[in-house]
DNA sequence: ATATCATTCAATTGATTCATTGAATGATTG
DNA sequence: CAATCATTCAATGAATCAATTGAATGATAT
């Protein structure tokens, strides 16, 4: 009886265990932004290849990735499982975590950069009614493998030079990866300082997708 | 830039790693059914009391759990946060990967045991129709600490006897402490044997209360 | 106040996990 | 078929975590 149960548990605990490193949680969203070989990864997250490669099974094992082989690489793409919802409920209770620290739980407009995020219904509907641009501030790379229509992409370091693509008038949504990812925060910034009406959407590119959104690709490898 | 990425990985790796122990995630569980002194958890989870309250003091560092004093003991609930939305995400990728493995996973509808199950939704437009029995098979403990509006509470290793409390014609659904637990699937096998139509409710009573249903209390200490 | 009892703290030991290194695998390319 | 290159495997020492024990705390009750 506790025998079947505790051996229920230790499947879960498995799981959890597998997300309990911060450099596989790195990992994962690196993934979640589309597919990328192991040697691109261990860039990305500042891993030697193999200690990439160990890290990568085990979130294999765990069934939160696949792989595929493209000739001599080895691409990781997210599992597909509720991957994203899982990460997304960790960050829930982190950052409530945080509220409930700082003693305000039940206000929900207590966090100032919040004031300028946007949600995904929110953001639906304005782009209905027009007058709304879309900047995607992550990296070309990332822009190509997938994102949000219509949207143009400056990655975040050209967004200085490059204030002349946008439109004067109107709205500016910006996005890139996800709440914790500081790409978009920057570029409110930045625009703000600029004059621009900017806001950021709350979620990024990775939960667009996984809300069974629809994504444009780019024709680049 | 990765530093401060990774300190935020950190801290939700911190929070996997609290859930990373089936011990842990047993405690949580039993919790779920409503407050629990520290020597009842103990002995539901058949730990030493030192060891389970230590366990019990890092659920509570990461938020899944709060506790409140009461004469000389102290008693165990749940944290206000998303808990158990975070558990059965775990439970749901845990299912979604069982399933995998068995080449089924677009197909809702493999498990056979999962054909007797009805869900919250189903559930409550049965109860406004009338003709349902709601039947709790938990410990009358559980019971006495909540339970679902109008709900009948007969402990399973007692159902045998008491069938007579039953109402003979009606639809009966049985429920327990959730998903993965076994006391509802007993009272299936039971009742299904003695000729009653009955159908388990595929959550249990934790779930049902997190979703801000109405629940009812007995008064027992 | 003091005794009592549930709970928590502190320290030890044993078991896992992590990053690193160098070698092995397995698929492509000439 | 041999060479090449990305990835994976295997083994090591350092670091971290889990369970156990006995003592300390803190609140009640006589």
């Amino acid at each position: 009886m506790t025998d079947v149960q505790l051996h229920v548990f230790e499947e879960f605990a498995d799981l959890a265990r597998t997300l309990a490193s911060a450099h596989r949680l790195l990992l994962l969203e690196h993934i979640a932004q589309g597919e990328r070989s192991v040697e691109r990864l261990a860039e990305l997250s500042g891993l030697s290849i193999a200690n990439a490669s160990q890290h990568l099974q085990q979130l294999r094992r765990a069934g939160f990735v696949e792989t595929r082989r493209d000739g001599k690489r080895v691409l990781y793409r997210l599992g597909t499982g509720p991957v994203i919802g899982l990460l997304s409920a960790l960050r829930q209770h982190a950052e409530h975590n945080r509220a409930q620290i700082q003693g305000l739980v039940a206000d929900r407009l207590h966090r100032p950069d919040r004031l300028e995020a946007i949600s995904r219904e929110e953001l639906l509907l304005r782009l209905r009614g027009g007058g709304v641009t879309l900047l995607d501030v992550r990296p070309e790379e990332e822009f190509a493998s997938g994102h949000l229509p219509g949207a143009i992409n400056i990655p975040i370091e050209e967004l200085d030079r490059r204030l002349a693509e946008l439109p004067a008038g109107g709205e500016i949504v910006a996005y890139c990866r996800g709440p914790y990812c500081a790409l978009s925060f920057d570029a409110v910034t930045v625009l703000h300082g600029r004059g621009f009406a900017v806001r950021r959407l709350e979620s990024g590119f990775p939960d667009w997708k996984a809300a069974g959104l629809a994504v444009e690709n780019s024709t680049l490898s």
